[in-house]
RNA sequence: GCCCCCAUCGACUAGCGGCCUAGGUCACCACCCUUUCAAGGUGGCAGCACGGGUUCGAAUCCCGUUGGGGGCACCA
């Protein structure tokens, strides 16, 4: 049998990074196994934000490099469909009319359980089931019918969701079976707490897909990362393209309890696949963010500066602190600056020909040796004077990229105002 | 309150009865390299929640305790 499972959003708000974790793993289980990913939005609820909220959840999914199969389904488009299998089950009496709901039979007595993918045997008695309701009386399906039905109809084999609807199991098995279906393989999956050990929320710092993306982080380490929070092939591996993922995820690997999201580790992984790229892959992408975010700065020069920065960062969003001073005039901290040094500097500089890295660090270690100091002596307050800030890419290259004027200007203008 | 789930270094995890004086990665600390910061290299710190069993033998199995999480809607 095919492998078939899907992706069941509800259109209420951002995609929350946990739930894109289970979305993670729902595809991942499915394309290693040339099965069926299918995009469900769980609206049984109308709302204006519907249509921007599944543009957001598309975009981050596509932006993540996930894809479904298929157009994206609503729930809401079968409620005709479900008002008939309510109607359907009440006259086969395994449902009734309640005050103009309708509302399932449950048992009360035994127990339902099932063998969970990911958690194993786990078992509820029927006497804490309630008749749940199936339908509203204003006509719309409730979730724990709406979805089971769904799952029917889609053909769903296996439902990869958060531990949370652990509990709506048992009502949505009775509700399968009484709809006549044959019931999925569930797997729920432990949810992602933040740092404070708590559940994820807006003080955990970025928490949807978008926030990520603005933060500078690049789509195939936040999917190594999330695959890896709860999932791990074996004890040693942690590095894995998509293809990679693919190929080894399986849910039984799949741990039980909740995993911690550690933006350090993020940071990290980040920082590996930014250093791996390509260098103009990696200028492209630098370029592409800095466009994001709206900062207009010229595209030649960002990408000179690229190679000069793609060793030093671990996420994009550090570009503007930490290479800006090749796009705007800084200004030294005074403290940091030595005017006999900088008289010496300019002095050596003004003579630097040709204005290259190499010829640079050729007068600057000359200098060095003239004037009997250790380079980092002499290098911190030419670095300060030029790129206002003690922190900086290489000094060579940065000189050579500012260019000639420029570099003499800053250094004249901190002599004046030291 | 009731039901369900979970429990290995600070974090992510490996471990599915002997290979474990518990391994890897991040973080942290030290040293090396070095024009700053990173990166890289070397080394280090640090853990089986607790209590009972079962067994020749338990991180691994069972029970309990504690702690955490989830659920108990005509929300999803």
């Amino acid at each position: 049998m095919t492998v078939r499972v899907r992706m069941a959003p509800s259109p209420t708000g951002m995609l929350h990074i946990g739930g894109v974790r289970t979305f993670l793993f729902n595809w991942l289980f499915a394309r290693g196994r040339d099965g069926e990913c299918l995009l469900r939005i769980e609206n049984t609820d109308t709302s204006r934000e519907v249509e921007e909220a599944v543009e957001q959840i598309e975009r981050s999914l596509y932006w993540l490099g996930i894809d479904w199969d298929g157009e994206t389904t609503f729930q809401l488009d079968r409620l005709e469909r479900a008002g008939e299998e309510a109607r359907r089950l009440v006259s086969e009496g395994s449902a009734y009319d309640d005050e103009g709901a309708i509302r399932i039979r449950m048992p009360d007595e035994g127990v339902t359980g099932w063998e969970d993918a990911i958690k194993g045997h786990i078992e509820f008695p029927n006497v804490e089931l309630e008749d749940v309701v199936l339908v509203r009386s204003d006509g719309r399906p409730t979730y724990n019918f709406a979805s089971p039905l769904e799952d029917w109809l889609d053909g769903i084999t296996h439902v990869v969701r958060g531990d949370d609807h652990v509990s709506n199991t048992p009502k949505q098995l009775h509700v399968l079976q009484a709809l006549g279906a044959e019931p999925p393989v569930y797997a729920h999956v432990p949810s992602v707490f933040g740092e404070d050990g708590r559940k994820l929320s807006k003080r955990h710092g970025a928490i949807s897909v978008d926030e990520f993306r603005a933060s500078g982080y690049v789509p195939e380490a936040l999917m190594n990362f999330l695959a890896l929070l709860g999932w791990a092939p074996d004890g040693e591996t942690t590095i894995m393209s998509a293809d990679e993922l693919v190929e080894r995820f399986t849910l039984e690997r799949v741990g039980s309890s909740p995993a911690t999201f550690d933006y350090a580790k993020l940071d990290w992984m980040n920082g590996v696949y930014l250093r791996a790229l390509p260098a103009d892959e990696y200028a492209s992408r630098l370029v592409g963010y800095l466009r994001d975010q709206g900062l207009e700065w010229a595209e030649d020069r960002v990408r000179a500066a690229a190679p000069l920065v793609q060793e030093k960062i671990a996420r994009f969003d550090e570009f503007p602190a930490f290479a800006g001073f090749l796009f705007h005039d800084v200004e030294p901290d005074r403290e940091l600056l030595d005017l006999r040094i900088l008289g010496f500097a300019e002095t050596a500089l003004e003579r630097t020909e040709p204005w290259s890295a190499a010829s640079l660090e050729a007068t600057l270690k000359r200098l060095c040796d003239d004037l009997g100091e250790k380079p980092r002596t002499v290098y911190l307050p030419i670095r300060v004077a030029v790129t206002g800030s003690r922190i900086s890419p290489g000094l060579y290259e940065s000189l050579e990229l500012i260019g000639r004027e420029a570099s003499l200007a800053r250094i004249r203008a901190a002599r004046g105002v030291a």
